[in-house]
RNA sequence: GCGCCAAUAGCUCAGUUGGAUAGAGCAACUGCCUUCUAAGCAGUAGGUCAGGGGUUCGAAUCCCUUUUGGCGCGCCA
């Protein structure tokens, strides 16, 4: 919502406030607790601007038919000098109530007067938060996953940077640890594999194409000199070879998908620098680990079931969560991801963040508990780290649903889709599914270039409003401010549900913001799009009334506004012309 | 078995902390360019909100339950 329309929805609700207390001490509404109530958009605008339930929510307090309590708070109303013009009780017992044409005016002004910095707010107080995505392994290219996750993550960290916080972009990279154990092996039988074909190759290693593909590089630049060395020192230097250009492919392909982390993190440096042990010590000392077949376990279950206590969880529901108990130090001496991850989030709160988002896949689901206990556990506040949890992709090309998998190396891969798909498609598309809702990517609608595709809707109508300002400057008409008769001038229905829209675009900011959700923004800006479309078909611009003319230029500036800001939180291209 | 997420139009999905006649895009059908971009607009058709109970003035929304699908429950990450 607008300041402007903020400002309205708080009086409104001090004003009924007074209202019912009123009638309650002339003896008109039984003395009671004031029943709580919501001031909200009605659906349908013939319902007016703005509609509260009061009359219905307090029906058991007030002990009357709601339609009657609201008559008798309608009647202890003062609306004298509010923007509001017209009340009116409807259905079931609301109150309803109509913006005068001064509000209109209010809320393209402050529009003109805000610009670019329309749509901020101060709802993340400035708060540092650290927006950590995609974070893929670094042992094989990136895939779809990772495409939902970028897109969701950058707009995410876009969104609660508009909403007031201070966004910070983290990529993890998973640079040590097992994995990279399987990745030397995978390499070594890729490279042996080329002297001979005989050669084993792990039984749970990577099979991707892009492993032979790194082995046959590692062999024109070394030849057969490691087919004789020794194993560990051969293992070692196919990974030093691989890793630096798989890493530097992945922050390659970030940049072609218009992704800019302000930090690529090494999970490598936490082990060199002891921070992974120092947090095994620290849940030692406080009596959270102990040592079994050799390795060294996290006690899970005792932290995660006095949490679940403290949040009122009964305890046989805990009991049939079956909790169990985590390894952070394998008996061959190796840390575990979890262990890392500790030290990791450590590390972060440690950075100053006040706040931690991770985007997950669903598939990591199971970590999350675990990982916010053992925050908790060594003295931050789990609390503060939250996950989104994001469906998997499938992807489907004519019509069939195509498996994706780093192992069969069959699965099409980030840049596959780069290829193919403009970013600002990809981008778009990827935000038009809520997180948690599995998504299929259909590949064929996605490189379609026409009107199918979402992306050029909202683009269009930017597009659109740059033609008509052009045309009119062309003609020697400029835009100019407008005084606020000629602003009330704007009475078309579409023109009202257009400012309408425009007005509440820092609330659905704040709404993306609170619930980690920038979809909610894609679709917000569709609805903007719709809103001009409409209007542009019902109403023209280039008229011979100067005046209303005038009017209508300030209504397109200011949704030229909310689109461009939009577009460019999003890092999508916002054209002049189509 | 236990847990997490989901089930809404032919398809893909919205539905704003319980509100008024459940919406949009695509697909189908019918109209609208001698006037600012038809990548657009208007209209028609399409629904047992998975099924069944419950809570209340009022449920797609909250609770219970059944069914179906995805995911997880590793000294993998």
């Amino acid at each position: 919502m607008s300041k402007t329309n903020t400002n309205v929805t708080e009086n409104l609700r001090k004003q009924i406030e007074l209202a019912v207390k009123a009638a309650m001490n002339k003896g008109q509404l039984p003395a009671g607790e004031l029943p709580s109530f919501v001031i909200e958009e009605p659906a349908d605008r013939s319902h007016g601007d703005i509609a509260t339930n009061v009359a219905m929510a307090g029906a058991r307090v007030f002990r009357m038919a709601p339609v009657k309590a609201a008559q008798i708070i309608l009647e202890n109303l003062d609306l004298e000098n509010s923007l509001f013009e017209k009340s009116e009780i409807a259905g079931p017992g609301f109150i309803n109530f109509f913006l005068s044409k001064r509000y209109f005016a209010e809320v393209l002004r402050e529009i003109e007067r805000e610009g670019d910095r329309y749509g901020d707010s101060d709802f993340g107080k400035g708060e540092r938060v650290m927006v950590e995505f995609v974070s893929a392994n670094p042992t094989g290219p990136m895939h779809l996953g990772n495409a939902r996750g970028g897109a969701l993550g950058d707009c995410l960290a876009a969104v609660m940077q508009k909403a007031g916080y201070e966004a910070y972009r983290e990529f993890y990279v998973n640079d040590a640890g097992n994995q990279i154990e399987k990745f030397a092996g995978s390499l070594e039988a890729r490279y042996m594999q080329i002297f001979d074909a005989g050669f084993p190759f792990p039984e749970d290693g990577y099979q991707g194409a892009d492993i032979i593909e790194r082995a046959e590089q590692f062999k024109e630049e070394f030849g057969d000199q490691y087919v004789q060395a020794d194993p560990a020192d051969r293992r070692k230097a196919l990974v030093d070879f691989a890793l630096p250009r798989n890493i530097k492919r992945m922050q390659d392909d970030m940049s072609k998908y218009k992704i800019h982390f302000d930090n690529w993190f090494m999970e490598s440096t936490l082990h060199e620098s002891g921070a992974v042990k120092a947090v095994v010590d620290t849940l030692r000392e406080k009596g959270l680990v102990y040592e079994q077949d050799g390795a060294i376990w996290y006690k899970n279950k005792e932290v995660c079931t006095e949490l679940l206590l403290k949040e009122g969880k009964k305890q046989d529901y805990i009991d049939k969560l079956e909790l169990k108990d985590d390894v952070l130090i394998r008996s061959n001496g190796n840390p575990t991801y979890f262990a890392a991850d500790i030290a990791y989030h450590k590390n972060k709160f440690d950075r100053g963040f006040e706040k931690l988002i991770d985007v997950w896949g669903a598939d990591h689901h199971g970590h999350v508990m675990r990982l916010k206990g053992a925050m908790t556990a060594i003295g931050y506040d789990g609390g503060k780290l939250d996950i989104l949890l994001m469906q998997l992709v499938k992807l489907v090309r004519d019509g069939q649903i195509v498996t994706m998998s780093k192992r069969t190396g069959k699965a099409i891969q980030l840049r596959d889709l780069l290829d193919e798909v403009p970013v600002d498609s990809a981008r778009f598309i990827f935000n038009t599914r809520e997180a948690t809702n599995q998504m299929d990517f259909d590949l064929d609608l996605a490189i379609q270039q026409d009107n199918q595709n979402p992306v050029y809707y909202v683009q269009y109508a930017h597009a659109r409003i740059c033609s008509i300002l052009r045309n009119l400057e062309s003609e020697g008409v400029a835009v100019r401010s407008c005084t606020d008769d000629e602003l009330c001038l704007l009475g078309a229905p579409e023109e009202a549900e257009l400012i309408h829209l425009l007005s509440s675009f820092d609330s659905e900011i704040v709404a993306a913001a609170r619930d980690y959700d920038p979809t909610k923004v894609t679709r917000y800006v569709t609805a903007v799009a719709t809103g001009f479309h409409k209007f542009y078909n019902a109403c023209r611009v280039k008229c011979d009334d100067e005046a209303l003319m005038q009017a209508r230029l300030s209504l397109c500036m200011a949704t030229k506004t909310v689109i461009k800001n939009v577009l460019d939180m999003f890092n999508i291209t916002c054209p002049d012309r189509m």
